[in-house]
Formats: structure tokens, C-alpha cells, sequence
DNA sequence: CAATATTATATTGCGCACAATTTGATTGTT
DNA sequence: AACAATCAAATTGTGCGCAATATAATATTG
């Protein structure tokens, strides 16, 4: 067993000590805050263009992808289901930025597709990424860690896997 | 200036290019999907004993700290304000693991305590943490990359320096 | 081809999360 | 003491996030 293995061993066994139900030990809930942190920091300027931060979500992969796309679709890349997304399409068709309509094709799937005014949106909206690192007060610095933190999360919570590091494929393969 | 200094530098002025507005660009959007799923896999266990995460969170809280405590301390550790402790409060009153009531010395505040049903849920609690790294199926390391992340987002969100772990707590009252 | 199973979206109901506002108590100032 | 300013919590209204369920279309199976 290598040094590396060793240290998250030990600090695993650490883990359970001590009193497990004090906040500070919570691994999650920085996580928690830091989401509740980050839709407040977008709403100010995503209110601007009249988008909520899910909205804004929906919008990116509109722009991004070859857009109509299902319900489904949509749901799969940012991880919620019809429950969420239905009246949340609903709201964004009824400002005009998006159409919905039955796929010929199969009747069952809903395709979510960009309007006029909502192909033009992308163009306030390129400035809010600026803009959001502005507001945070961040440090680049600061930045860099939550990218690095970032990563982590992404691997974890996404399935994304960044390309492993020789130390991770031995991990892995033992 | 430093190599390390040089390195965040380079990365920072690389952000601004290519699409920013590309969904696998975010560097916000693994952190909003991770507080999604903290709260999904929380629910099945916290349902057993009748709570939700923010209601959990709560009573980690009262359970830790000198209760009663104002509605106000609570929000400032869960940076949340009364416009959602205040429903959530009175949620957990009504399931009679709360009370609430004046402050005698400021009238203005509302002081949170335990009942007996509260006090004894903690028994019912103390599981919890173990069982959720189970259900998690996240592998030591997975554990360890992410708790690396969540000091950061501790930092970085909670402005809080990283607490001992439980290893140093022991080393230190031996 | 009919019965059944599966799939996609919609609906319902509940509990946050928060901006904006209100109510009432305390503090500060003159 | 009178009055404005401040503060703490409650209230109102909107939009998620999701479990559970319903509805309807497609796929599968006998």
C-alpha cells in the first residue's frame, strides 16, 4: 500500500470519530451553501435579462446544442426531471423565449425549441459570466481553487471524468 | 512573481475564451447539480426520522450548541433568513421536536429549543452520517477528493478556515 | 393482433429559498 | 420623554426540486 492510499486510509478512519453530528464535520453541507451561494449571486443579473438560474441553464444548452431538444434530453444534462422542467418550460414559453411542440415522430416526447427572442438573448447574456466573476469579489486566485474544487465536484456528481492521472488508474486497477 | 502566481494568471486570462456561455464551461453549474444530489440522497435516510436536510441541518445545530437559540443565530450558521426558517420552524414545532418562544430579555427575538422528543431524535440521528457515505457508494478516495473540494467551498462560501479533523482533535487531547 | 410493459411528459402536493414588505420591539438622538 | 432609526421575525408571493401519481404513446410479447 503507497504513502498516498495510507493518508486516505487513515484519514478515513479519522472520519467516524470524534462527534459526526457537529456542522463543522459535515462534508455536505458547504456544498449545500455553496449552491444556495451561487443561484443568489446569479439572480441580480440573470433578473436583467428575465431569466432565473435553472432558466439560464435550459437557455445555455438551447444555445449550445442543436436545438429543438426533448424534455428528456434536457432534463438528462442539467439532472432534473418533467416534475421540475414542465411548468418551468411552460413559464419560459409564456415569455416568449422558447417553443414547445409534440415530436411528429413520437408523440410522446415534447421538443423544446429556441424562439426569435430567444436566439437573441444570447447575446445579453454572454456579458453575465464577466459580470459574475466581478460580483463575487473573487481573487483569481480564489478562482482557480473553486475550478480545481470544481473538478472534483464534476467527477463525483457527473460522472465527467477529467483524464485520469497515472496515480488514479493504479488506484483504480487494484 | 512566483511560478505558482504565473500559473493561476495564465488560466485566469484563458477563461474568457472559446464560449463561455457553454453549459461543460460553468465553473457554478457541478456545484448547483452537486446540492441537488446532496439533498436527493439525504432524503430517503432523513425521512426515516421525519426531517428534511435544511430541518437536519437545524437540528445539528440545536443538538451541538447552547439551545435555545435565536431564529437569527440559526440563519446566520445556515445562511438562511426568516423567511425560511420561520415556516421551517413552525413545521418542526408542530412535529414537536421544537419549541418556540419570546425572548423575555428582547422581545423581538423568538428563542428555538429542544423538547425531549427533539433531544432523544439525536439517538435516532447519530446513523446517519455512516449510512450515507454507505448509500453514496463513494470509494475512500472519492470521499477524501471530495472533502479537499469542500474545504475549499468552506473558504471560500462559509469564509471559514478548515477545523480540525477528528485524527488532530484526538492527537491534541492526548 | 391483442394484451402487456415500458417510456415520456404532465399533474399534484409539499417544502424549501428568497425578495419585498409588514409588524412590533429596541436603540439612539435630541 | 418624544421621535426617528434600527433591528428581529413574520408574512406574502414566486419559482424551483422532487416524490408520487396520472395519462397517453410506443414497444414488446405471446
Amino acid at each position: 500500500m503507497d504513502k498516498e492510499t495510507l493518508e486516505v486510509d487513515q484519514w478515513f478512519e479519522g472520519l467516524a470519530k470524534g462527534n459526526p453530528l457537529a456542522l463543522d464535520r459535515q462534508i455536505c453541507f458547504p456544498v449545500y451553501v455553496a449552491g444556495n451561494s451561487l443561484v443568489r449571486a446569479y439572480r441580480p443579473l440573470l433578473s436583467e435579462i428575465g431569466l432565473t438560474y435553472p432558466q439560464y441553464l435550459v437557455m445555455l444548452i438551447l444555445w449550445s446544442e442543436e436545438a429543438p431538444l426533448s424534455v428528456g434530453t434536457i432534463g438528462s444534462h442539467l439532472m432534473l426531471d418533467s416534475g421540475t422542467l414542465t411548468p418551468l418550460l411552460k413559464r419560459m414559453e409564456s415569455a416568449g423565449i422558447v417553443e414547445r411542440r409534440r415530436d411528429q415522430a413520437d408523440e410522446r416526447r415534447v421538443l423544446i425549441g429556441l424562439t426569435a427572442k430567444g436566439r437573441a438573448l444570447r447575446k445579453d447574456a454572454e456579458s453575465i459570466p464577466g459580470k459574475l466573476i466581478g460580483c463575487s469579489g473573487m481573487s483569481p486566485t480564489d478562482l482557480h481553487d473553486l475550478h480545481q474544487a470544481v473538478i472534483t465536484l464534476r467527477r463525483l456528481f457527473l460522472n465527467d471524468a477529467p483524464p485520469a492521472t497515472a496515480a488514479e488508474e493504479e488506484a483504480l486497477s487494484e
